[in-house]
Order: C-alpha cells, then structure tokens, then sequence
DNA sequence: CAAAAACTTTACTCATCAGTAAAGTTTTTG
DNA sequence: CAAAAACTTTACTGATGAGTAAAGTTTTTG
C-alpha cells in the first residue's frame, strides 16, 4: 500500500525509460532515420505503449530533447578557490570531461543536424547549454577583473576566448570523426595548452600565473 | 559537327546540375528526408534520369560530398605581405567569410550530422577542410617564429589557437540557431577581438603588433 | 477474487519513397 | 534521311515505417 501509486511510479519509470532510449535511438540514427518501432524495442515495450506516453514522433523527439540536461553546468560544480588559475583550470577540466565524452558528442551532432528542421531545439540547447555557461564565464571573468587578477575590456569577448582557447580544434575533429577521439593524454594536452594561452593574454600578472600553472601541472 | 560531341556535353553540365542539386536538398533536408524526386525536381529533370547518372541515393551523396570543395583553402588566396600582422587579419577575415556563408554553414551541419552514418565522408571533410588549413597555418607559424616574429614550443598548437580564438563560439551558435547568424560587424568583431588576443599571447614584440593592428583597423 | 485499468499483440491502413520496366523522344551516324 | 543508339519520361513495384483498431493478457486495487 505505497503511498505513490505503484501504477504512477511505473508510470514515471516506463516513461524514463522511453525518453532514455529515445535519446539513445535518435542520437545514432539522426532523426528521419530512427524508428519507433525501434525506440520502443529499446525501451523494451511495444510501439502502440510507445504512443500512450507520446502523442507522434516529434512529440517524442521534442519532449527528449527538452529535458532537463544540464550536463554542462556541472562544470561550475567544483570548489571555489581562491587562486585563479586553480580556479580556471578545474573549469576547463571539467568542461573538456564533459563535452568530449562520446555521448554528449552524438548529442551535439543530433542538434546540428536537425537544427534546420527543429530549429526551437537548437535554440533551446543553445540558451540552455552553452548560452548559460557563457553566462557564468562572464560573471567569473568580471570578478576576476575586479580584484585585479585579469584585464580586459569585454567580458563577454574574454569568456569566449577561453572557452575557444580550450577544445574548438579538437572539438571540431571529433563531431566530424566520432570514430577518432583524442585520448585522455591528448585532451588534457590542449586543455593545458588553452588555460596557459589564456593567462599569457589576460592576466594582469602572467609570469606569475604561468608559473602557478605550471605547479599545478606537476601536482 | 562539334568536336566533343553534343550528348557529351550535355551529360557533363547535367551531372553537375545533378550535384549542386543534391547538395542544395541535403543539406536542406539531411540525408534521410531528402528524396531523390526532389534532388531530380532541383536539377529539371526525372527521377530515372537521375539514376542513369548515380546507381543509388547513397552513391549521389557520395560523389556530392567528395566533389572537390576546396572553399576552405581560400583563405590563402591573399597577397603575401612581409608584415606578420597584416597577413594573420587577412587570413582571419577571409576564414570568417568563407564559413560563417550560409551555404559552408549547412554543409558543415549536414556532415557533422551525418557523421556516425558516413564516417568516410566526415573523415574526407576533416581531412580536405580543416586539416588542410591547419597545416598551412602551422607552416605559417613556424616561418614567422623563424624569423622572430612569434614565440612558442609547438606550432600545432598555436595554429589551433589562432583558429580557435577567430570564431569558435559563434560559429557554434551558428550551427546551433541557423536564423540567428551574426551581422557582418558582429563578426568583424570577434575576427578582430582574435587576431588581437594571439598576437598577445604569441608575439616576440605584442605591444608593437597590438599598434601594428590597431593601424591596420582604422583603415 | 473480481472489476478495472494498463499493457501487449496481432494485424492492419495509408503514405512515402527507393528503385525499375517499358514506352516515347532526341541525337548521332552510316 | 533513316536506322540505331542514347537519353528521358510516364507509370509502375515493393519495401518500409508512422500511426491505429481491436482483441487478448497481465497487473493493480478495492
């Protein structure tokens, strides 16, 4: 006698189920090419059961694609520090380990390629991924203007660089070749790499953060 | 009586109708959604005219997408100028004008979008596009540390981060909002934003080249 | 345990689209 | 200029897949 109906949490769970093997299904095939037939079989139920939870196809396709995915936020989830430089590591860390991992690469690939036919889905990623990190870079950046680590004139330009100092070569690569992803090694090479550029032409002091950097590098 | 005979000639300007067809409704449509009568319809002729010409709709998108695309490599199409400045502007603006056109915009999505279905394609991409222009950045590179224009230890890398510092984070929202594409001024201003942020981190002498640029702007 | 609600299955409809057969048209060549 | 060759079109075939109807099965709950 569960005080949530055993029905409704079934209910929830299958519907999970379902937006999960969607996600799964369409981000291999691209949307024309997934099946129902084949979304269902991965949700291990039948298609009419597919369609008691959505009403078509692309009420399916919409509803996964505007659920809650905040993967990329998690990049702000580290300890605050105050050291700058530890500060804009763990960021660049935490984006690349997020953003590089195959999953998250075939999702990017699914919305760029249907961003023409869907294109409130590549908006709404847009403003809910990136748009909303871009957000917290410019707040970070101006703070760090402000008690005088970095200079610039435009926040806005300053968090866009670092984001593009990090991964966009490498980035690039791996949406054209998913079968030819950088190793772990190769990943934190270029992330190394962009957070040092980016000291060079921003800090206010960068010997000074190089040499950090270069500490924290060697543990 | 012509030399080269009538029907051949004809053959030859249909089959190039036939591809700038296909490409128009791929990259439109994506591969699954686009139909082979709407590939035929764009170049004015029938369905099984268009299959005396290519044996299926995978053997079209093939040819398409290695049909020589050299697009890219334009960005060298610029007078040589002995100042390092000038010639890093001018590739970065010729880069921005070549892929942030609708057109380049489209054929990027279509093949990012199609890359798990056709990994050769996004492979011949990768490798006659961006891998093409970095190695002729990267011998840029290494020619303007040689003659004591620039500093680093890996010229890979600070051709990446040219790259990466001209465009990156539009043209990822470019990808993601396709009616949302930067004014040209928009642009300019991130190409400049980019050109300037390198030469400060890169050049032997950034304050000179940071003047050197200004120069350059204020025509 | 019985009624009901949810789920599954079988078995469809209808539309779309890759690919083709065969008849009709144009171009070439003897 | 006429017959052959090449090309194009109209009108199909067959497969696939979105979406559904209706009958049968399991699960939930009173």
């Amino acid at each position: 006698m569960t005080r949530v109906s055993r029905r409704a949490s079934n209910r929830r769970e299958k519907q999970q189920r379902i937006l999960t093997a969607a996600i799964q299904v369409f981000a291999e095939m691209g949307y024309s090419a997934a099946t129902m037939e084949r979304i269902a079989e991965a949700a291990h139920l039948s298609k009419p059961t597919l369609y008691q939870y959505f009403d078509s196809k692309d009420a399916l396709f919409k509803a996964m694609m505007s659920a809650p995915r905040d993967r990329m936020m998690e990049v702000f989830d580290t300890p605050e520090s105050t050291n700058h430089v530890a500060q804009l590591l763990s960021f660049a860390r935490a984006y690349a380990d997020i953003v590089m991992r195959p999953e998250y690469l075939s999702l990017a690939r699914l919305i760029i390629g249907e961003a023409q036919r869907f294109p409130d889905v590549g908006r709404a990623y847009q403003a809910s991924g990136p748009d909303r990190v871009l957000d917290r870079l410019i707040t970070f950046m101006e703070a760090q203007k402000a008690c005088g680590a970095l200079q610039f004139d435009d926040a806005e330009l300053a968090a866009q660089d670092f984001w593009g100092l990090i991964l966009s070569a490498p980035r690039n690569r791996a949406l054209h070749e998913p079968d030819n992803l950088p190793s772990a090694a190769q990943t934190a090479r270029y992330v190394e790499n962009g957070v040092r550029v980016f000291l060079k032409a921003y800090g206010v002091n960068s010997a000074q953060d190089l040499e950090d950097l270069a500490k924290l590098l060697n543990r």
